[in-house]
DNA sequence: CGAGCATACATCGGTACCGATGTATGTCGA
DNA sequence: TCGACATACATCGGTACCGATGTATGCTCG
């Protein structure tokens, strides 16, 4: 989920360490903080992978800035990531959205739509967060509130998510 | 997460690790899934800090199962976890919603109300994942028609939820 | 003119987690 | 009867991540 981040950010522009995690933290921080001392040894990694390279610019304001560029690689890479999504990426709400925050970096309207049907498949099956036996219940079957909330909250967002899914595979020539 | 998924489902009845991870599946398992091998640290980690016994109960069907019973301490530190949840079990949905699947566990209805409390103080900041400048973007503002949908789907739970804690914290006499 | 803050990067120790693999046993269908 | 599968637990090596801490610089405000 990180170094997605680092990575669509960077497809758009060469950016230093510093300004990349004010960006990520604008994406996601709210949900889930991005520490320094996650960022810069992932940083490093992905250097280290030769998916971006690395441009010392000393002392503009402060210290010295380390403008990174994605290299050839890491556009291929990107593009393969997005493509080809691992399986949490798909089921994860918060991986998605880093997913579809840089979904438009695929240049084919056919790979985007393959990656949302894949989505939509997961949406699709009957999945419940409790079950009687294999059967999933349904928020009117519980007598916990708050698990109630749960199956409620859920229920609101799958169906917007399903809603938009179907307008926009629509819009990209792939109606369902 | 992880942990509070074991002391919650254990504050019940006691289980044996396999089914354990059995009904952590069920709950969780369609978002993230758990391994065995987080599984089974996590338990010891558990038992050595004193929060649950574990006793073997020789070859009912396969191997011997380590039947798990929470401690005193063990309860304790559950409705502790739950009255003060740590930051990401707030902003972090998936671990959110492992904090409402347990809550009714907190005896006391004032303190179920001052938690939700927290996750309302949290969905009314005014936040997004893009902005122009300072300035939070709305959906209708984005050309990119993924980035819309992260805004639109987030809107719809959002709201959502909203309608849900209003009501639950109404009924709980917290209303707001 | 000095304190505090934002900028900018780095390392280190510890923890959580995962995939791969191992070890058993009982059950059920081909 | 033989393999596949579910049950049931465990270890090991590697990776990702985090909090704490360190090191600079430049700007702003009182």
């Amino acid at each position: 989920m990180l170094e997605l981040s680092i990575l669509g950010f960077l497809y758009d522009t060469p950016l230093h360490g510093y300004e990349l995690r004010k960006r990520i933290t604008a994406l996601t921080g709210h949900v889930k903080p991005v520490a320094e001392s996650t960022l810069y040894p992932a940083i490093k990694r992905l250097e280290k992978a030769g998916l971006l390279a690395r441009e010392t610019q000393p002392g503009s304001t402060a210290a010295p800035r380390h403008v990174l560029t994605l290299t050839g690689k890491g556009r291929t890479e990107l593009r393969r990531r997005l493509a080809e999504p691992a399986g949490g990426d798909i089921t994860d709400e918060n991986r998605w959205f880093v997913v579809l925050a840089f979904l438009r970096h695929l240049p084919d309207a056919a790979a985007q739509a393959e990656v949302l049907l894949r989505r939509l498949a997961f949406l699709e099956e009957p999945a419940s967060f409790f079950y009687a036996g294999d059967r999933p219940l349904r928020a009117e079957e519980l007598d916990d509130p708050f698990r109630r909330g749960i199956l409620t909250i859920a229920r609101a967002t799958s169906e917007a998510e399903l809603r938009w899914l179907r307008a926009t595979l629509g819009s990209l020539g792939r109606g369902v």
